[in-house]
Formats: C-alpha cells, structure tokens, sequence
DNA sequence: CACATTTGACCCGT
DNA sequence: ACGGGTCAAATGTG
C-alpha cells in the first residue's frame, strides 16, 4: 500500500531527524556540563525516536528470524521469569495486511481475535542468555507484558509462556509474544512476536510526559520512567559495560526476566542493522525504556549477529557502521535522504 | 488495593 | 480428537 510506505516513511523519517536532534542537544548539554536532568531527557528523547523509527522498520517480516544474543543475566528472587525480547527486529517493511491487522482490528472479541491471530505480523527471535553472567531482576525491552498463559508443548521440553501487552485493555494495544526455551540449548529462547504495539507506552517513552490518565498504570509508568532514567545515566556514565551478576539458573523457569532490547538485535538474514551495533560501550544491549523498577542494574545483550554480511558489527566503529547502513540498506525507507553525517556523530558522544 | 502471575478450563483451527 | 492459544478465577506481591 502506498499509503503505508508515506505513512511509515513519514514517521521514520521524523524520528530519525529527531533523534539526531536530539543527540546533536545533548552532546551541548554534555559539553556544557549542564544539569543531568537535561542530559537524561534527552537520552530518552533520542532513544525513544530511534526506537519508534527502528519499530517502524522492523516491520512483522515474513518467516521466522533468528537473532542470537548474549544476555547478561541477574539472579531474581521471583518466580515470574522473563524474557529475551526483541521489540526491534527489523525486517523490513510489513505488509499492508499486517498493519490493517494491528492498527484495524482493535475488536476485542474473541471471533475477532480468531482472525486477528492470522493476519498480525509474526516474527521470532532467537536470544541466548549467558548463564555465567548475572542479572540483577526482569528487565524489559520497554514494552510492558503481561503474562496470560503458560502451556506445555508436546514436542518440546520446556513450556511456553504466552505474554500480552499490559496495554491491551486501555489502549487496545493487541501485541503479544510467545517465548520458548530451546529444548537443544536450555540458554536460548525463542521469543515469538504477535503484532505490533500499538500502545503509548513501552519502548517508545516518550519525552513528552504521558497524557494525563485516570489509570493507574500511568502512574506506576511514570515512576518506572524516573528509574529508568536514573538507570540510563548511571550506565552511560559506567560506559554500560556489562553487568553481571549472579544467576539463578533454574531448569524450568528461570527466576529473571531479561531482555535483550531494541539495541541488541538483529535479525538473520535481513538487511538492516542493529544499532547495538553502533557502540558497544554506549549503545549496545541500552535498554532505553525498560520498565520494570525492579530492574535497576541493567543487563545487557551482547549481540552474536548472525548476519549483517559477515558478523563484524562489534569490531566497526560507529561512523562505519552508519556508512554501511547507508549503503547496505535496501529498503527505500533507509534511502532516504537525511543528512546523517557519520562524522557528526561521536561513538564516544554519550559517555 | 491494584496490580501481576499461575493454572485449569475452554475455544478454535487443523 | 488433538494441540496450541486464550480466558479468567484464584493467588501472589508490594
């Protein structure tokens, strides 16, 4: 549909220049030691843009995607264990159908639900946790799931979590994932996304505060915002190395919730990037917009990627990297022509 | 109290 | 009929 693509083109390209706004900002507020309230906005502001816009690539894909990724993960004392999540896993552009499915059928009923299920973008990341390092509790991609279901699968060893957008009630938000461990490597999961987000929340904070809302979630959000911020600066100013701490390694149900985030992934056999790729010691496995307040020790995904050409993402430098995104990128949408100068951007500029 | 998780039951597609 | 996916009551948590 030409529609979508100026639709999704708009929007990209709007968050794109966006973030790079802000970021442009924040280096002057960095150099001129302004306060850190300053500086942690607008680390929102640009992670939030680049998320909507790598959301808005990411697209559903067609078939299955593999990302491998290294999470550092932490002991937590729930039961509830998490996840490795993707939000952002370009694949390019969705269908037409895909995006009617997400952004039409907002019906919850359950005929409606029958038909949604066919039509919602589908893809699957692959994530494998490092049990050797540690994590300190969940932590998230930024979206906000709520667990609906949990059922052992005949062919497989370990059961299947069912996860829905905490959102789905009060923004009809009908994104949902599924995550199974892998029966051959108990350290990797399948995470399996349904839909597009379609809510307010989650991975795309913005920095404009959320609209003024009755429900209580936007409360508990907010105070989740005001620790991830905190978090945020404190692994800037770490240089977001890794985090490991001890973990909890339970057979079944691993006591964490990890998540790799919309900076650690990439999909197998696209062509797009990661931008976890872009810095390892700023960008890389930053989860800008995790929720959960239990989690203020971030983890980290440390990415295996399995494509982008030969796999080198770690070793490129930053100005590289967007190099060969420019040029790698096929899709019409990356084509665009938005004066990203590499040069403008100091890999080093968020530290 | 308000949220999330657990878990058995139910629904639906194959 | 079977298995995967979802619902919803019970329960847990802060």
């Amino acid at each position: 549909m030409e529609y979508g693509w100026s639709w999704e083109q708009k929007t990209l390209m709007n968050e794109l220049i966006e973030g790079m706004e802000f970021a442009k900002q924040l280096r002057v507020h960095l150099g001129s030691k302004s306060s850190v309230e300053t500086s942690d906005v607008l680390v929102q502001r640009i992670l939030s843009s680049y998320e909507k816009a790598l959301l808005i690539l990411k697209g559903p894909g067609s078939g299955s995607t593999t990302v491998q990724a290294q999470a550092n993960i932490g002991a937590a004392a729930a039961a509830n264990w998490g996840v490795p999540e993707s939000p952002i896993s370009i694949n390019g552009s969705p269908t037409s159908d895909d995006f009617d499915g997400v952004f039409k059928d907002n019906i919850l009923d359950h005929q409606e639900n029958s038909k949604k299920r066919k039509t919602q973008p589908r893809w699957t990341d692959k994530v494998r946790v490092n049990f050797d390092s540690g994590l300190e509790g969940p932590q998230e991609d930024g979206f906000s799931w709520r667990k609906y279901g949990q059922k052992d699968i005949l062919a497989a060893k370990y059961p299947r979590s069912y996860y829905r957008c905490t959102y789905r009630n009060t923004q009809n938000c009908c994104a949902t994932k599924q995550v199974q461990r892998s029966d051959e490597d108990p350290t990797i999961f399948e995470v399996t996304y349904r839909g597009t987000h379609t809510c307010s929340h989650g991975q795309s904070v913005q920095s404009v505060p959320q609209p003024p809302s009755p429900e209580k979630q936007e409360k508990r959000l907010n105070y989740q915002q005001q620790q991830q911020s905190q978090d945020i600066l404190s692994n800037l100013r770490k240089g977001l190395s890794v985090n490991t701490n001890g973990l909890d390694n339970r057979e079944m149900e691993p006591p964490f919730t990890f998540q790799s985030t919309s900076f650690g992934y990439m999909r197998t056999g696209d062509h797009c990037f990661s931008p976890s790729m872009l810095d390892e010691n700023t960008f890389l496995g930053f989860s800008s917009t995790y929720t959960s307040p239990s989690t203020p020790e971030s983890n980290y995904f440390l990415c295996q990627m399995n494509s982008f050409g030969d796999a080198q993402g770690f070793e490129a430098s930053l100005p590289e990297l967007l190099t060969a995104n420019n040029s790698s990128a096929n899709s019409p949408i990356l084509n665009m022509d938005f004066s990203l100068d590499p040069a403008e951007i100091d890999p080093n500029f968020l530290l």
